[in-house]
DNA sequence: AATATAACGCAACCTTGTTGCATTAACTAA
DNA sequence: TTAGTTAATGCAACAAGGTTGCGTTATATT
């Protein structure tokens, strides 16, 4: 696949993961971007900055698809497993920058680990 | 909420889940018994199960939700957090008895802690 | 057996995400 | 700089998982 075209989306977008380090949903960009690009769009330049590494996703609550920059991915592998961490009062989603030992399964070959832990963030935390 | 009466559909249900250890999709569900119920009864009876401590969800690949027993669980708690393993060769999710240290994350509290592992299960593994 | 009401089936709907196709706009090379 | 190629876009229609409203059925109670 791989970014050919630097267009308004893909720079829209990249600027916006690139001004803050926390997560955010697809669902959350087409609201925002609505008068500016259609969700079509949004979704095929989220997919393609995923598959060339820049941009990393997992599965929020309710299934919806979020999406955060890598570190130290290539367009052949993403290498960036942490957790990542839903605050349930106010809904925002950001990568934690530790890593978990991947548990050893007998006869199992481990391939992903997805790490969603959920509770209360900094600012919410009373 | 709490189941009132025992009527086929939990009873159907019920048993699927006594009668194996693995997890299994609410779509798997309507599927195999699509003759038998409404996939609105599924959706009912399963929420309602999981609302007594008796299954508990989680999602898997794709946003899909997934159901299997709980231990240990009532109808106000879910203690039954454990990791959830899902082969992305043959599709089958089982829950994993061993339980994952809950980090410690300063100034935020983890109220829930989802896990899921994906590889390939023991019956894939070559 | 009569009654109250939880549970059910159906159809219609909602949400997140995808696909096909005609149009537009980046890049390439003359 | 312009002409040509084709990737990227917008639109509309669709798809899948799940939910809702409401009239009907069946379970439990008396």
């Amino acid at each position: 696949m791989g970014v050919i075209r630097k267009t308004k989306a893909v720079e829209v977008l990249l600027k916006e993961f690139n001004s803050s380090s926390v997560a955010i949903s697809a669902k959350a960009l087409i609201e925002q971007l609505r008068d500016t690009f259609n969700k079509t769009t949004i979704y095929r330049v989220l997919d393609k900055l995923e598959d060339d590494g820049i941009l990393h996703s997992f599965l929020g609550k309710e299934g919806i698809k979020w999406y955060a920059k890598c570190n130290g991915c290539t367009s052949t592998e993403h290498n960036d497993v942490h957790p990542h961490f839903q605050c349930l009062n106010c809904g925002r989603v950001d990568c934690l920058s530790f890593t978990v030992p991947l548990p050893q399964i007998p006869n199992r070959k481990i391939e992903v680990m997805q790490l969603l832990i959920q509770g209360r963030c900094e600012e919410c935390f009373v």
